[in-house]
DNA sequence: CGGGATCCTGCATGATACTG
DNA sequence: CAGTATCATGCAGGATCCCG
């Protein structure tokens, strides 16, 4: 079978990713691993996140059944949110995917390395000295 | 209870997606899967890509030492790609989230109809004074 | 506190044309 | 065959204001 046989167009991948490719969708799940936690603590704890993009992003897990939300109507609004259990199976394969990049991407930042350096050569011989190529910024921690 | 809380900002999930997240690097992997295979097959087996965004997924994937690419300068050109050792390192990861989906995305799919039946009910407002209303007065980080 | 509603921007994706 | 180069665009993501 080698002719036009696989549907490589949706073949699983494409439905994880579907649900956990976006920015910080990870994340979110992994704020909520040890238990319940209110919208203000989750937002405490991933950094860098608007509260937009924090809605948008447990409203969508909501949507998908990973996350439960139980709103208390105090004056000030408190509002929980809490894995499924359908959202905690994600857990140990978010867990795998970690292992996986503790494991192999010091390799693979090397291998970007390694590629950037061969690449650095211009066909033409005129280089103008402004080389503004900022690849990726890159993070600490 | 540990609230060693964030850093979420990059941590483990974000370098995994950082490579496998676009629309088709999962699908090049998995066409490289059985072995060595050129560009045009590529191309033929995924269906919907573009010589652009399969070229532009392909050099990335070089670039992440995940593929090697070997050229056979003949007249009509040959390229073939093949999964480097690291590269088949994900292999068995994104067997792992293929076997989820194939698991758990019928339930996601479920949650989300159900979600969205239920998003046109109006949530009733019982308000009750829980809290001081004052708002400025936080003290949570 | 926990959002909703807008506006704006960059990047990912895509369509097309040209080349060795 | 296997690209490169250019142009167009849609949507994710971010900033800001507002509200109960």
């Amino acid at each position: 079978m080698k002719s036009r046989d696989i549907s490589l167009t949706v073949c699983g991948y494409t439905h994880v990713l579907e649900i956990i490719a976006n920015k910080w969708t990870a994340l979110v799940i992994y704020s909520l691993e040890n238990g319940t936690i209110r919208y203000g603590e989750i937002k405490g704890r991933i950094e860098g996140i608007s509260q937009k993009m924090l809605t948008q992003t447990l409203r969508q897990l909501e949507r998908d059944g990973l996350i439960s939300r139980k709103v208390t109507p105090s004056v000030p609004p408190i509002v929980a949110y809490t894995l499924t259990p359908l959202g905690e199976t994600l857990i140990p394969y978010m867990r795998m995917l970690k292992e996986w990049a503790s494991e192999h991407y010091p390799a693979v930042r090397k291998a970007r390395e390694a590629y950037d350096l061969g690449s650095s050569r211009k066909p033409e011989s005129h280089l103008i000295a402004a080389a503004p190529s900022e690849w990726e910024n890159m993070e600490s921690t």
